[in-house]
DNA sequence: AATGAATGAGGATTCATTCAT
DNA sequence: GATGAATGAATCCTCATTCAT
């Protein structure tokens, strides 16, 4: 019925030099909400709105719309991997990543990449992603452990309990998450976000 | 608003009525097929021509984008509820749900299927189906089972299942979906479809 | 969510010889209540639907969407032009006239068909009725009439009155219509359709 | 669902903001006169195509189908506003609403717009913008006149004249348009677009 | 370095019209 | 004669991506 206000005439003074950094850093934070909201697949306008910038801005950051999804993954990979050097106790660690899973479902739906070309969304790289993680958690893994009896367990472990994160809120799948473990047999530490 | 009366390009016969349920066939089997290769959320017409039928056949079978995928699932949850009414034998039923699991790639991450977002993708029917899903194998669930621990430990364990099984092939999907089933400490019989 | 019913495989009976002119009527009983719902530019297959017959029926008789839409404009125009050969007084044939505006949007956008290009619906013929109609109305204008000072004045005034005629309800047309002839200075008779 | 990456065929350059005005007043510009030969419910590519950009720029602009409608007949209302406000004279006033009426046929079926069907063409709103060509309208309608005699007198009044608005050309149009004053016995001054 | 408008391909959806049965 | 399924063109609409400013 009535049309978008457009154009202003005004323009937004530039940000200044070190603008670029805090750029970057709220494309994440707003890919991150907006992924969780909407599923990989959202539209990018909405990402750079949801981040207070232009498109033009997004495209400098990141090259394509894989390199976005990426970046936020990096950062869930990072903090695992922070985590795990910082903590002997592979529990502790688990409550990481268990955070993450319950945090976002973008990051479940990217562990699953499986290569079946799903959505030839974010592709090989998960991949990486989930060997680091894997790699992250396996420097802990005690002797005898229930995830030891084949090579490939651990790695299986983490989807499947990925597979078992479902739900509306953070709760719910929190809540579940811990289920999947337990069914695992195996002991998960507090679960939240890493903090150094 | 009117139309324009077509372009004289010769037509195609239409096949006539008894079509109909041919083409509703081909049409799911189609959809199993490019669901399995791009995801759900391929596009539609993709499937139309896959199924070789016009673009409104499509729509004329099912309303929306959702009735497709629905129907798809349908069968693979008939398939599933008919094996367990013909076995009391819980691990035969798993096969045959593990052999769904392996086959599509959309079938598991409909059973993801939380509402968390990804638009609302083929929405509350599918808890319908999952709980049709783990009705069914619940009937065969026996005291003691490592599963009847807690109410929900069942849903999430399928669910888990589906989160273990990704990979390029069906064969690779389903050694990763019996390796999920060992580390639950559950017994699956042959992965295979339900066959009369 | 669920699809249609489609094909049933039993096939109603033909309805033997004279059930021709009884779907020639439906459809256009039909098309009438649908146009006046929808505006012309309705589906074709909502006519047919409504009708309870199938599409084929429906070109079987019609040839285009053309002549659906002036065959019912033509049993409005040869109720008008009954009326005026029954009846010797100008407000009686205007009354049914304008009970026909109130009726029917279609009728009314009809009537305006100018060839603007409009719709490019029902062209030209729509001419040959509002002629019809004038020539109807024209027998019984007295001398002296308000609209006999320039030829083309009744057919302006019978545009004039459908262009008032709007309004959600047949009854609030009709009001308009009636106000419309009374800044005319015309007397206008019970408004009623005609009735042998 | 995801997008894939558009083909390289070359992109012609997008114009810069400073487009954005002007690509706004193409538009409108390019929709009355598409509205004007082909109605409204013309396809909104042909008014692209005849401004001279993308499809999507229309969209940017204009939501939906009707907000495009809508620009335009506010456009035309604002000229019969503005005149209004210049004139102490009815008759010139209706002169510029006469010269608007001739020209388009568009604005002729919106100011029916009764909402009595054509699927919700141009709904409420072009009520509104009827209300404001009577207000414009009545500011100077003297005593006495002969379209005081009931409230809605004056609203039915430019229906009228409007219904009367046919033909193929603004000449005849504009010819018919004056024939319907006279019959109404009002004066109108000369048919024209307000010049500031 | 940022902005946000524009482009235009691609996918969704609707219907007029034909035709096997 | 009737039925209603199928066809497919045309239109709608959405976004990824580019680029003038």
């Amino acid at each position: 019925m009535t049309q978008k206000p457009l154009s202003d005439t005004r323009r937004p003074p530039s940000g200044g030099p070190k603008a670029a950094a805090r750029n970057r850093a709220a494309l994440i934070a707003a890919a991150r909400e907006v992924y969780a909201e909407n599923g990989l697949g959202a539209p990018l306008s909405a990402i750079a709105r949801r981040a207070g910038v232009g498109q033009g801005v997004l495209y400098r950051h990141f090259p394509d719309r894989t390199a976005v999804a990426t970046a936020v993954l990096e950062e869930n990979v990072r903090q695992i991997e922070q985590a795990a050097k910082q903590n002997t106790d592979l529990a502790k660690v688990l409550g990481v990543l268990t955070w993450h899973l319950s945090e976002s479902a973008a990051f479940i739906s990217v562990l699953h990449a499986d290569g079946t070309g799903s959505h030839s969304t974010v592709p090989m790289y998960a991949l990486t992603l989930s060997q680091r993680v894997e790699r992250a958690l396996r420097m802990h893994l005690p002797e005898g452990h229930p995830l030891t009896a084949e090579p490939d367990d651990l790695m299986i472990a983490v989807g499947m309990v990925s597979g078992a994160v479902t739900g509306p809120t953070r709760e719910h799948r929190e809540r579940r998450a811990l289920a999947a473990w337990r069914l695992l047999g195996v002991e998960v530490g507090p679960v939240r976000p890493f903090e150094e």
